[in-house]
DNA sequence: AAAGTGATCATG
DNA sequence: ATGATCACTTTG
């Protein structure tokens, strides 16, 4: 059973604490454990870049789990995601913050991510590993950034923090 | 508190 | 073709 296989909200929760491993071009790798997540949860999520259907650019959202979905946000930040679920079911996991670097743009920035790696599948430049450290504990609360989507789907706590 | 930044998507 | 809209970060 993998992790990327569950509903959004749960694999936002269960990343919280496993490892990004980037291996570079050079042959150098990263490793980064995730603390901070977000879940976007399908076409009915107001707050999910799917909501408005099927584009160019969210065509990634509804690959199979495991498939890495890269954006540029504000011109400058990429976005680093994990499609979570079934194919053709459009949920990602935004990697929020990782160890040594908090904040979405930041984590790829650390990570060296940018568009290259949008619609490759983990396991090739970017692996996700389990040496099975679990967090003390794991806080939700609600999504940041996201004024546009509706009052209730603002409030849903699909946002996940180690603690 | 506010600007900087450019791909993407919906208009015309 | 142009314009609005951003899953943000930095600077003051």
């Amino acid at each position: 059973m993998n992790i990327l296989d569950l509903p959004a909200p749960e694999a936002a929760r269960a990343l919280v604490g496993k490892v990004l491993a980037r291996r570079l071009a050079d042959g150098t790798v990263i490793r980064a454990r995730i603390t901070e997540t977000e879940a976007y949860f399908g076409e009915a999520d107001t707050a999910c870049h799917a909501c408005h259907g099927r584009t160019k650019r969210t065509e990634v959202l509804y690959h199979r789990a495991g498939t890495l979905y890269v954006y540029l946000c504000y011109g400058i930040h990429w976005m680093l995601n994990l499609v979570t679920g079934p194919a053709d079911d459009p949920q990602a996991v935004l990697i929020r913050g990782v160890e040594g670097a908090s904040g979405p743009g930041r984590v790829t920035k650390y990570l060296h991510i940018d568009k290259s790696l949008n619609d490759t599948l983990l396991g090739g430049g970017l692996a996700l590993e389990d040496d099975g450290y679990e967090p003390e504990r794991i806080d939700a609360s609600p999504r940041v950034g996201i004024g546009y989507a509706s009052a209730e789907d603002q409030a849903r706590l699909w946002r996940f923090t180690a603690g």
